[in-house]
DNA sequence: AAATAATTTAGACATTCGCTTAATTATCTA
DNA sequence: TAGATAATTAAGCGAATGTCTAAATTATTT
């Protein structure tokens, strides 16, 4: 619990999270997205795989991550515990028949 | 935005706006429920007012502290933008006719 | 006007965080 | 098998964080 929160805390992080929307990509792509070495970047990886926010898989002398549903249903079940107090604005629906 | 994170990130400050789901409160009341020193619970109360997760009014000599819908709607934002990815389980509903 | 109560501000200290460079492990290829 | 590539681990450093006690501020009561 507390590791997703530290986690999604840095900037650097919530910006690997949205990069990897865009599809699974290997530890130097990801790094490729930065001005920071790669040391740094691996370090940062490390904290959102133990918040399982994201998953690793090696393939060959590469490792590919990807992000993880597990770890962001753990987040998004505390937010909905506020949704008691006020309700958050929804997607448009149309029904018709 | 790094400010919302930031105050999120912190467990006690977590337990004050689960507390606060119960409706306003001042900070006296507030600080009660924690083994800690009232000075650190201003000081996490500020921090969570600064991130617009809370709002704070003056009643007489008390504070009273509510959440704050306009902090909470920026994270859910964030939040939503990983829906592209994977979907959320969501809750039931049903129409009948 | 003085005393009391609620809360914040200030200052200090230990811990954690994020970054860098250097060293290490694992894999691929000539 | 030697050399190159991908990525991590290790060590070290300054900045930020969370906590405390003591002092200051603001409002109420007597």
């Amino acid at each position: 619990m507390d590791s997703k929160f530290k986690a999604i805390n840095d900037p650097t992080r919530r910006e690997i999270l949205q990069f990897l929307v865009n599809g699974p990509q290997n530890a130097g792509k990801i790094a490729d997205q930065f001005e920071m070495s790669k040391p740094s970047i691996s370090h940062h990886l490390d904290l959102l795989k133990q918040a399982k926010l994201i998953q690793a898989e090696k393939k060959g002398q590469f490792i590919e991550y990807k992000l993880d549903k597990s770890g962001f249903e753990v987040i998004h079940t505390w937010f909905q515990s506020f949704s008691k107090y006020f309700e958050f604005p929804k997607p448009k629906i149309r029904i018709e028949i």
